[in-house]
DNA sequence: TTGCATCCGGTACTCAGGTCCGGGTTTACC
DNA sequence: GGTAAACCCGGACCTGAGTACCGGATGCAA
């Protein structure tokens, strides 16, 4: 059975226009054609869509995920994905320590209270959860998102 | 002693521009000027920018950064900042929990090796890292990025 | 077979986040 | 005091990621 445009796009809580502009930027694999030229989707695409936005929401731009997705693809021949795979490995754990951190910190003004808040902010180690970051943070990582 | 737009930029790893738009955006305060109309930053406004650009690569908007400095500076007599705070913790503990799920089927992907991915690809498991994720994601979570 | 929802391709628009340009000061250094 | 580098402002432009619109074709149900 298979499925028209805006059901994969309802199932899947995207817009219809989306399909069109994954399939234009390869993220999406051309599907078959009705005779008269209306797209026919199959199950798989509702889950590819939901990949693509669970990697989109960790901060993988599409383009990244056109590569992960097509090395995922052309399998063993090409084992340039183990390299792939481990900068992929490092940028995320170096998301997660941050986030940890900011996690701390905001555990930390909630603990506090405004009370404490309010101290602190007078002697300016606020704005809030970022200070540790911006510390930690090398600054030649000139933010490549 | 002062800084120049150029030496700010440069230490936090920013273009020129950039320290304007944050100015205009309210998110780096309007530095004094020189008797010629010069901006003259001190070295906070550096640490502002790490924080900027921390935050920003942690999945946050300019405008939530905006957000949350000023949150950090109106100190107590606004209390929803404990909400603010509250939520913020939950969205990154959210962002946590994908992190490490990704992690987690990076470092499989890597331990298996390309033998066993040639295997995965052929059986639909792939691509790679993302599968879990996009069953565990709501659908109605439409990505507010 | 008619009617209406849906889809088509192409193009234009939006929005965020910057970045670049250009003509005119201002600073810093010799 | 001269001059090159840095800076000013306003506005145009750019990229990424979609979204909207259009006139015409198609799908399907009654």
């Amino acid at each position: 059975m298979s499925l028209r445009a805006s059901q994969v796009a309802d199932a899947a809580g995207v817009n219809r226009e989306t399909l069109r502009y994954y399939e234009r930027r390869g993220l999406l694999a051309a599907p078959d054609r009705s005779p008269g030229g209306h797209r026919m989707y199959d199950e798989q695409a509702v889950v590819t869509l939901r990949v693509i936005k669970a990697a989109q929401r960790l901060g993988f731009t599409l383009d990244e995920v056109a590569d992960l997705i097509e090395v995922g693809r052309r399998r063993g021949r090409d084992s340039s994905l183990q390299a792939r795979a481990a900068e992929k490995l490092v940028e995320v754990e170096a998301r997660i320590e941050d986030l940890i951190l900011i996690r701390t910190n905001l555990r930390a003004a909630i603990a506090a209270g405004c009370d404490d808040l309010h101290q602190c902010a007078s002697s300016d180690c606020c704005p809030i959860p970022f200070v540790d970051l911006a510390d930690v943070t090398t600054p030649e990582r000139t933010s490549p998102r």
